[in-house]
RNA sequence: GCGAUCGUAGCUCAGCUGGUUAGAGCAUCGGUUUGUGGUACCGAGGGUCGCGGGUUCAAGCCCCGUCGAUCGCCCCA
C-alpha cells in the first residue's frame, strides 16, 4: 500500500451507510435550525491563523501543537478553522453584522484539528454549529439550549444523553473562585497525580474533571463555585436553569464542568453520552461574552455550541436507505431510445429513477431490483409498436401495459416526489409522528 | 507527544507448533438460447499476506523498523 494514494490520517472517506447517516444528522440540523429561526451563514474554511490565536489566548498547547497552521504562497500565516465560533465572530466585525444584533446564526461543515485520531474523533470532522451573538439575556442560553435539545430529540438519541450545566459566574466570580481551587490545591499538591502538577500552573480549573483517582479524592473536596458568586451570576444562572424548566428541556448540575478560556462566563454545557467511549460529548458550548473583544471589537455578549456531526451519526438508528421509485428496462436498441425518452420525463416529473441498461434482461431487472426501485417498467418492441410500456409492480410483482402517452404524469400522481424535496419530506415526518422515521427503518430491516 | 492491540481478496475472516501452486463466505462480473427480479445452479476475475530489513534450508506465521488502523492517556477551543 506505500506505494498507493492513501487518505491523509485522522481523514475519512464516507459512502453508502455512512455518508446516510451523515447526511440525517445535516437534514435534522437544517430543520430545526429554520425552527428556531437561526439563519445559515457560511464562513471560510481557512483564516488568518491571528484569528484563532487570539481567541484561544496564544499560549495554550491548542494553539502551538493542535491547529493545522501553515504559510500561503504569500507567506501569510493560516489556519484550517478548528471551530466555527472564532471565524464567525470575525465575519461579525469585518462584515458589520453588528447592526443585526442579536444574531442566531447556524453553520456546518468541515473542522481541523491535529490530533491523534481515535474513537469519534478525526483530525478532518465536522460541526453543527449555532451562535446567538449580541445577546447579554438568560433567554438567548435556553433558547440556544432547547434548539439543541430538540435536535437531539428529533435525531432520536436524546434517551442516552444528558445535559450537563454549570456556571462558570462573571469575571469576579471566576476570578474569586479560580484563586480559592489554586490554594486549595497548593495545600494538598503532594498528593496530586503528575498531570494534575503540570495543570495547577496552567489550567488548574481542569483539575477538576481529572479522571485519576488521586486527583479526585482532592477536586471532590474543592471549593465550589456557588459559594463564590456574586449576585449577578447567581441570578443570571437561575434564569436560565428557570428557562430550562419552563421549555422542558432536562438537566443536572455538574459543578466540575469548566472552561479553560478567560472569555467564557457564566453558562457552560455538554450533552454527554455513555455510548462513545472516551468521547462522550456529543454537543457543548457556553456563554463568551469576552471573546469578541478578545478579537478587538466591542464588549459583545454572545453564546453558542458545537456538534460533531460523526458522533451524532454514530448514535442514531440507521436511516433509510436513499433509493429510486422506477427503474427502466429496455429491450433491445429501439427500446433505449424511447427508454431515455421516458427516463427523462420522469426526473423531470420528480420521479427518481434509473435505468438498467447492461446485460440480458435478466440481469436488467435483477439491476431493477437492486435498485430498490418500487417499480419497474419494461420497454420492448411489442410495447412500443402498441404506444405502451409495462409497469411492473416490483413489491407484488404484478404488471399491467400501461400508455405511453402521459406515463410520466400518471406516475408522478401516485409516486410521492422524491430527490430535491427532502426538506418538506422532512417535516411532514415530523408534524406526523417524531418517531416516525425510525418506525419506518424498523419496519424496513 | 505517550501506551496497548492489530494489519491476509472490495468487505468479514480462516490459514494447525514456520514446510509445496494462500482459502472460504459475501460482494463484483459472466453464463443456465437479450422478454421478466427477489430464490437456485455453473463459471470467472481479484492477494508481491501494509511496506522495508533481518533470522532460517524454508516466513502470512519469528525479530527489528516504518506506515496505517483501533482503543486509551495527554489535550479538548
Amino acid at each position: 500500500m506505500s506505494s498507493k494514494v492513501q487518505a491523509i490520517r485522522g481523514t475519512q472517506d464516507m459512502l453508502g451507510e455512512q455518508a446516510e447517516r451523515f447526511q440525517a444528522v445535516v437534514a435534522a440540523f437544517g430543520r430545526v435550525r429554520r425552527l428556531y429561526g437561526f439563519q445559515r451563514v457560511e464562513v471560510p474554511v481557512i483564516e488568518a491563523t491571528a484569528v484563532f490565536a487570539r481567541s484561544l489566548g496564544e499560549t495554550t498547547d491548542v494553539v502551538s501543537k493542535e491547529m493545522y497552521s501553515f504559510e500561503d504562497r504569500g507567506g501569510e500565516p493560516i489556519t484550517l478553522r478548528p471551530e466555527f465560533t472564532a471565524g464567525i465572530c470575525r465575519a461579525f466585525l469585518s462584515e458589520g453584522w453588528q447592526q443585526h444584533a442579536p444574531l442566531k446564526v447556524a453553520a456546518h461543515g468541515p473542522i481541523f484539528r491535529y490530533e491523534r485520531p481515535q474513537k469519534g474523533r478525526f483530525r478532518q470532522f465536522h460541526q453543527l454549529d449555532a451562535e446567538i451573538i449580541g445577546s447579554d439575556a438568560p433567554a438567548a442560553d435556553v433558547e440556544l439550549l432547547s434548539f439543541a435539545d430538540q435536535l437531539l430529540r428529533e435525531l432520536g438519541v436524546a434517551d442516552g444523553v444528558t445535559l450537563q450545566l454549570n456556571t462558570l459566574g462573571d469575571p469576579e466570580t471566576r476570578e474569586a473562585w479560580r484563586a480559592a481551587l489554586v490554594e486549595h490545591f497548593q495545600a494538598q499538591r503532594e498528593a496530586l497525580s503528575e498531570e494534575s502538577l503540570a495543570r495547577l500552573d496552567k489550567n488548574p480549573l481542569r483539575i477538576l474533571d481529572s479522571k485519576d483517582a488521586r486527583d479526585r479524592i482532592i477536586a471532590d473536596s474543592a471549593p465550589a463555585i456557588d459559594d463564590y458568586l456574586s449576585e449577578a451570576a447567581a441570578n443570571f444562572f437561575a434564569s436560565v436553569t428557570a428557562g430550562l424548566d419552563a421549555a422542558g428541556v432536562a438537566w443536572t448540575r455538574n459543578p466540575r464542568l469548566v472552561r479553560g478560556l478567560d472569555y467564557y462566563r457564566h453558562t457552560a454545557f455538554e450533552f454527554v453520552t455513555d455510548r462513545l467511549g472516551a468521547q462522550g460529548t456529543v454537543l457543548a458550548g457556553g456563554r463568551y461574552d469576552g471573546l469578541i473583544e478578545a478579537l478587538g471589537g466591542p464588549h459583545t455578549p454572545a453564546v453558542g455550541w458545537a456538534a460533531g456531526i460523526e458522533r451524532l451519526a454514530m448514535l442514531i438508528e440507521r436511516p433509510e436507505a436513499e433509493r429510486i421509485e422506477v427503474a427502466l428496462v429496455p429491450l433491445g436498441t429501439a427500446a433505449e431510445a424511447a427508454a431515455l425518452r421516458i427516463l427523462a420525463d420522469l426526473r423531470r416529473s420528480g420521479i427518481a429513477s434509473d435505468m438498467a441498461f447492461r446485460g440480458n434482461m435478466k440481469k436488467r431487472m435483477q439491476r431493477a431490483d437492486s435498485s430498490g426501485a418500487r417499480y419497474a417498467i419494461i420497454v420492448g418492441d411489442d410495447e412500443l409498436a402498441r404506444g405502451e410500456v409495462a409497469l411492473k409492480d416490483l413489491t407484488s410483482g404484478k404488471q399491467e401495459a400501461v400508455a405511453l402517452d402521459g406515463l410520466a404524469r400518471r406516475l408522478a400522481a401516485t409516486i410521492p416526489r422524491g430527490g430535491h424535496s427532502e426538506l418538506a419530506a422532512g417535516l411532514a415526518d415530523h408534524a406526523a409522528s417524531p418517531s416516525s422515521s425510525t418506525d419506518r427503518v424498523a419496519k424496513a430491516s
